[in-house]
DNA sequence: GAAATAATATACCGTTCGGTATTTTTACGT
DNA sequence: ACGTAAAAATACCGAACGGTATATTATTTC
């Protein structure tokens, strides 16, 4: 990795929290020099603008996340794991999940949807990959026969992730994770009632 | 209504959508004088800073929209008709929410919780009374015997949000209304099979 | 280790930011 | 209809914004 890539990456890192806590709009130029300690000169011989750092901060926190998300899933062996292993991945890992500011994909959302359009293809995709994850675990598990070939297993990826959206955000609000624990309790119930056999 | 309070009222419905749909750094005081047609100084004539103005708007936006759904909810004569009318409310409403820039408490929240701590309890509250709205629905069930009084009313009156709240992220981010759909599918379903003896 | 090249810092650009005295206009009570 | 008080427009403030040309300092490559 060359100096200007690693560089490059450092500014992503030291950014990310910054976005993710400020929004795109609340975070400016001198904020991001004052996290790296570098100047505006680096910043800008490493990304051709502020839009640049915006989407490769995104494409680096929801990678991250997805990374994570993967690693828990793919520790298990069979479908109805897997999905398990999903819910308690966020029963885990939300404590530090606050602390840089919460979900990426549901703050990059509500602030790029009508204001940045630049990035809301970029943040749709991830919603999309996110949920065809989610699907295919579920169709696993139907081509297995664990779970019940009657079902749709995109409306349940997609009811899975407005559940963990919506507990993340009334959790966040609160200070309290009690909301994010029942909408994973609602998941396991879900899956134990309507997906397995 | 005085001059000054027309003015105040003129500034603050117009400024709604702008609000909700870049969020409050990303609305400048330009955009305001714009989408008004007033001046600087009348705006800070009306309004001492750009936080009071962000707070009144958040508490017209807020108020109506609670306003709307009090009067679908109150068109009701029992618990359960008017559990169904809440969810009718977003079935029939999304598309004119959607084009103000969506749910103001979403959009507040994920913008507020880390960046505006001044207006972090507002939304908080808001949200509190939500639930505390849909929490008596379900009491004033099990009072009158129209639902089963074993349960959490106010666990589901959370998930209701919840789920309402994922459901429009997602329709919002995939610009049709199938998940949020989806999502109200869902609460009906509690509401059969869980909640109405 | 020196030359070439790449990366970072410096100093500055024009513009827009939120905010404010002051003047002008408008609304209102009599 | 007129005088006064309230409201809105004008013109401006310093600071911060995103961005850039140039100079300086590291890092490669031979």
């Amino acid at each position: 990795m060359s100096k200007a890539e690693q560089t490059r990456q450092f500014i992503i890192e030291k950014t990310a929290s910054l976005f993710n806590k400020n929004g795109y709009a609340g975070t400016s130029l001198s904020d991001i020099t004052a996290a790296t300690g570098l100047t505006k000169g680096s910043i800008y011989g490493n990304f051709k603008n502020k839009e640049e750092v915006v989407i490769a901060v995104f494409k680096y926190s929801s990678g991250e996340l997805a990374k994570k998300v993967d690693a828990a899933i793919s520790a298990e062996n069979n479908a109805y794991k897997q999905l398990i292993a999903f819910t308690d991945f966020y029963r885990n890992n939300w404590s530090s999940m606050f602390e840089k500011g919460g979900c990426p994909l549901l703050n990059s959302a509500t602030e790029v949807d009508d204001a940045l359009p630049y990035m809301k293809t970029t943040v749709q995709h991830s919603f999309v990959h996110w949920a065809k994850k989610v699907e295919k675990i579920i169709k696993l598990g139907i081509e297995k026969k664990e779970f019940n070939n009657g079902i749709n297993p995109n409306d349940y990826a997609n009811t899975f992730i407005m559940l963990i959206e919506g507990g993340i955000l009334l959790s966040k609000m609160a200070n309290k994770p009690d909301n994010l624990y029942l909408a994973l309790d609602r998941i396991v119930k879900i899956i134990n009632e309507e997906i397995v056999k």
